[in-house]
DNA sequence: TGTATCCGATACACGGGTGTATCGAAAGGG
DNA sequence: CCCTTTCGATACACCCGTGTATCGGATACA
């Protein structure tokens, strides 16, 4: 199994880093699945013998794709949710994550594109579903540390229920802002929703 | 402009229905992007030469089934909130329309497949958004016609704010729904989502 | 039933993407 | 500084899907 190259290579990183960097500009434009190895390689000043040596598949190259830049977003996500002390009030959390969320349309295609290709792939599936696990849990985390400060309202069961709830919110906020490409818009609303769903009773922040 | 035929066909119709029908078959299975004209014609019993003659594109043929089938569930989605009187109260709306949606896996994977489409062409994105304004606009209705049976909290703002909420929380279950398939799971989530949004600080259901 | 019209099947030419095999050149160890 | 190893470019054979033009059978109307 794995039969590793002797030497560790090092212009290989740099093509490999160069080719998921392009695949992700003409996967944003034109979408997965419309999308040829060429058009991937041609973008990135490669030819096909490239691509050939790094990946196996288009869907290979997909998978490695996402991989990295989700976990970018996640180690991002569970910053702004760690920064400050264990009991600060959701209202602030939700400001500081709503600001790190929704800022890439791209990435939002991509990801998109990814989902859909997860749904008809059940390995890609059980994969995105542990990523999704994994961020609900440290939303979780997050809420619990903030009980007490803010309670939470009993509609949605435990932490987690909330949790749930939370990338619900923003999975919903996500389509639509696929749309119309209102990123300030998706924002607020996004911050509304959550607000609306941790906050018991929800006051309104817009009703001054 | 439209040059239309002189006689109305007939069985150009029928064909062009089952070009529709196994064109959703294909679409849900493989996905759009992945799917030839020849599959579908093959899946239809048709050669290629049916689908040019009913259609100018794939794109073409992509909306107009999207379009007819969204035309029914909306129907069927209105149907489910007019029944009853003009005051009953939410929870009973919530029910009904949460059986009538989730069904189908299959439609929600075409559906989905349309939403990324949509997203890069900015004319079927127009169709789409008006489409669910009308959904939003419904659902607004019925909320407005059951103000005083069940009051909503206010953090939402008025009622369109609420109906835009329900949207962005079936959009929601949905991303979920298209991973792990649970579709009694999802459902259950669904009310338990929407109760939570819609009724003031949200009394459990499962809280006996 | 005859007949003008329509519809879908067939044939053809073409472009483009795929995967593999081979080779020259870069990279890094000794 | 040489020399082995690795990487990516090039070339080749191939398949598949597209779009169009043409034709024969089906269809609807008189």
């Amino acid at each position: 199994m794995e039969q590793a190259p002797r030497r560790v290579t090092r212009r290989r990183v740099r093509t490999r880093a160069r080719l998921l960097d392009a695949a992700f500009e003409v996967f944003a434009a034109k979408g997965f699945g419309r999308v040829s190895i060429e058009e991937i390689c041609e973008a990135a000043g490669f030819s096909r013998g490239a691509f050939y040596s790094n990946f196996a598949t288009l869907d290979e190259l997909f998978f490695a794709l996402y991989q990295e830049r989700a976990d970018v977003i996640a180690a991002q996500v569970a910053d702004a949710l760690a920064q400050e002390g264990p009991g600060l009030d959701v209202p602030a959390s939700v400001d500081r994550v709503t600001e790190v969320l929704l800022l890439d349309v791209d990435w939002l295609l991509v990801k998109t594109d990814f989902l859909v290709h997860a749904a008809r792939d059940p390995d890609v599936a059980r994969a995105l579903l542990g990523h999704r696990a994994r961020l609900r849990e440290a939303i979780a985390d997050r809420l619990s540390r903030a009980r007490g400060h803010t309670e939470l309202p009993a509609a949605l069961g435990d932490v987690r229920g909330a949790a749930h709830a939370v990338v619900a919110a923003y999975d919903g906020v996500t389509t639509q802002l696929l749309l119309d490409k209102d990123v300030e818009g998706a924002r607020v609303w996004l911050k509304q929703l959550l607000t609306a769903l941790l906050t018991d009773g929800g006051s309104s922040p817009s009703t001054h």
